[in-house]
DNA sequence: CTGAAAGCGCTTACAG
DNA sequence: CTGAAAGCGCTTACAG
C-alpha cells in the first residue's frame, strides 16, 4: 500500500542501510547521497513504518500519561502541555485515566501496556514506593507531575507552600476560623497530621499539610469540624459547603484544594444568603479559566506549562539517559480578586 | 528483557504458531493445549510485543483523536469518553490538538502519522471534502464527532435544533431582540446565511444556522450587530458581551454557542449593572460542570457519551469493516435555571 | 562512505 | 489440531 524502504533504496540506487542512515540524519553518509535519498523518499511520500522501526530498533517510542481523570480541568491542561511537547516527534503519547482503569494498582497490573512503553508521567499521586519499583523493574522511566517523590524525577508546584500562602492571606485579613475543603482522609480522627506524614505524598496530602502548617504558623489550632473531605469538583465543593453551613459555628473563611471546589462552595454560600466575601471569604488554587470571571481569589498555577515541563524532563531522560533525578518547582502566585475580605464580626468567636 | 513467544513455546512444548493462536483465542487449538499455553504465558508474564504484532499482522492498532483544543471542556470530555471505550483494548489512542499542529491541513500534511493509523476521530470540523478524501486515500477510517458530514460516519447532537430550542425558549418568554455569541465568520456582511451554506459543516456554522432558523420561525429578522463572533471560551464570552453592552440598543437576551461563552458574558453583564435575567436573559449550550453552580439555563448535552459513541462507531467499523455510514444523533435537553426570564420593558424597541 | 546479512518478535498461509 | 517456514519493514553490527 505505501512505499517501503526498499522502494526508496531502489529509486536512489543505494542500499536500504544507506536509506535508513540518510533519512535519520546519521553520520557517515555522503552529502550527495543523502540528497538523493531524501529526494527519492519525498517523491515516494515515504515514511518509515513505526512498527518496523520499533521492532528493529528495540524502542517502544511510546510514553504514557496517567491522570486521575482526563475530564478534569487540571488534568486536561496537563495533557495539553504534554501533547504540545510531543507533537511532531515520533514518540506516541498515550493518555490513561485512573477513572477507567480503576486505580493505579490495577493500572500497573495491566502489564501488557506497561511492558511496552518507554516512559510514564504520573499525575497527582499518591504512588507507593512499591509501585515506583514496579515501574522501574519494567524498565520504564517514571516522571511525576503535580507532586514530587524522592528519587523520582518530577515537576510540581510547592503544594504546601501554595496553601500556606492562601492561609496567610486570610490570616492577614484577620481570619482565624478557617475551613479546609479538600482531600482529607475520611477517618482522620485526632491523628490528622501523623497519618498524612506516613502516607505517600499526593497533591491532596501535601496541600492539606500546607493548610495545617499555615494555621500553626498563625498560632491557630485546627478544628476537626472545619476540615471537610471533598471530591475535587464543583459538585464536591457544593456538598462540602452544605456541611459547613450546617455547623453551629461556621467558619469565616475557607481554603479549597482547587478552584472548582471553591466555586461550588461559593455558590452554595451565596444561595444560602451568606455574602462572599462579606460573610465568608474563599480562596482556591488553580486559577481555572472561569475563576477570573467569578472573581475568585486564588493561588494561580499554570498546568499547561507544567505538562510541558514534565514531558521535557521525560524526553531528556529518554534521549540523554541522564541518571540525575531532577525536581522542578513550578511557580504560583496569589491572585486577589473579590472573594476575600476582612471577616465580619458575626463568625468570630 | 521480557519473555518472548519462543520462551512460552518452549515452556509449553508447542510451536510459536500454536502459542500465537492459543493466546489470541483463535480456533483450532485443543482445549488442553490452550490451557498449557495460557499457563506458561502467565508464569512468564508474557505479553506479545505490540510492535512485532503490528508488523507481522499488518495492522497499526492505533487510532487518533483530533480536536481543536485538548484543554477545552468539551474536548476533554470527549477524550474521556473515547479513552473509556479504548482502555484495556490493544488499540492505542493518540490525542492530537489542532492548537499545537496549526490547523487540519497542516495536520494532514503530517503523513508520517496519518499513514500509520487505522482510524481517526475528528471533532467539530470544519473538514473539507478534499480533506476527507485525503484521509480515505491513506486508508484511514474517519469518524466525526460533534458534527455530521455526508458519506462519513459520525456522532453529534443536532446542533441546529439545539439552538432553535434555545431560541424558542427565549421567544416563548417574550424576547425578540436576541443576540448570538458564537462562531460567526467575521466578514459576513449582508450575506450571513448564504456564506455559511457553502462552507463545510462545523459545529459553529450549524449552531449559527440554527440560530437564524430559530429567529425566522419566530418571524424575527436577524440584526447584524447582534451577531457577535466569539472564541469559544470564558474570555471570549466576556469580550463579546463588552461589545454588546456598547450598543445603543442592546439585546434583551443572548444565545451562546457554548456554556463558557455564556458564563463569561453573564459576569460582564452583571458587573456592568445589568441584572440577569432581569435585564438580560442568557442561554448556553453544554451543561458544563460549572453551569449548574452559576444557575445557567442551557441546552444540555453529554460529551463523554458522545466520545464513547464515536469510539464505538470507529471500533465497529474497524473490526467488522461494515461499509454502511452510520450517523448517530445524541440527545440534548433544555435545562431551565436562573438566567432566563421575561424581558424587561427597557430593552424592547 | 557504503552494502550484504542477520535479526527484532511476531502472524499467517501452507502442509500434514 | 499442530508445526516449519516465510515474511512483515525496518536497524545495526560487521566488512570492505
Amino acid at each position: 500500500v505505501s512505499a517501503t524502504i526498499e522502494d526508496v533504496a531502489r529509486r536512489a540506487s543505494v542500499s536500504v542501510a544507506t536509506v535508513s542512515r540518510a533519512l535519520r540524519g546519521l553520520p557517515n553518509v555522503a552529502p550527495s547521497t543523502r540528497d538523493r535519498v531524501v529526494g527519492a523518499a519525498r517523491e515516494l511520500q515515504y515514511v518509515a513504518d513505526p512498527a518496523a522501526s520499533r521492532l528493529a530498533g528495540r524502542r517502544a517510542l511510546r510514553v504514557g500519561l496517567l491522570v486521575p481523570d482526563l475530564g478534569s480541568w487540571y488534568h486536561a491542561q496537563l495533557l495539553t502541555g504534554v501533547e504540545g511537547v510531543l507533537a511532531g516527534g515520533d514518540c506516541d503519547l498515550l493518555p490513561f485515566s485512573l477513572a477507567s482503569t480503576g486505580g493505579i494498582e490495577r493500572f500497573l497490573d495491566a502489564w501488557p501496556f506497561l511492558k511496552r512503553v518507554d516512559g510514564l508521567i504520573v499525575a497527582d499521586g499518591p504512588i507507593e514506593d512499591a509501585q515506583v519499583e514496579r515501574v522501574a523493574d519494567a524498565g520504564v522511566a517514571l516522571v511525576t507531575a503535580g507532586v514530587l517523590i524522592d528519587e523520582t524525577p518530577g515537576l510540581a508546584i510547592d503544594n504546601a507552600a501554595a496553601v500556606r500562602r492562601a492561609v496567610s492571606h486570610l490570616v492577614g485579613l484577620g481570619h482565624r476560623r478557617i475551613a479546609w475543603l479538600g482531600g482529607v482522609r475520611p477517618a482522620f480522627g485526632g491523628r490528622v497530621a501523623s497519618e498524612l506524614v506516613t502516607a505517600s505524598p499526593s497533591v491532596g496530602s501535601e496541600r492539606f499539610r500546607g493548610f495545617l502548617d499555615g494555621l500553626a504558623a498563625a498560632g491557630v489550632v485546627p478544628e476537626p469540624r472545619l476540615l471537610v473531605p471533598t471530591e475535587a469538583s464543583f459538585d464536591g465543593g457544593a456538598d462540602a459547603m452544605h456541611r459547613l453551613l450546617a455547623l453551629a459555628e461556621p467558619p469565616t473563611a475557607v481554603v479549597a484544594h482547587c478552584d472548582p471546589i471553591a466555586i461550588g462552595a461559593m455558590q452554595v454560600a451565596r444561595d444560602a444568603g451568606l455574602a462572599v466575601p462579606g460573610g465568608l471569604s474563599i480562596v482556591g488554587i488553580d486559577d481555572h479559566d472561569v475563576s477570573a470571571h467569578v472573581g475568585l481569589t486564588t493561588i494561580a498555577q499554570d498546568p499547561v506549562s507544567q505538562g510541558a515541563g514534565a514531558a521535557r524532563i521525560l524526553v531528556d531522560y529518554l534521549t540523554e539517559g541522564s541518571a540525575e533525578v531532577v525536581h522542578e518547582i513550578a511557580p504560583v502566585r496569589l491572585v486577589v480578586r473579590r472573594t476575600t475580605g476582612i471577616p465580619s464580626a458575626r463568625g468570630v468567636p
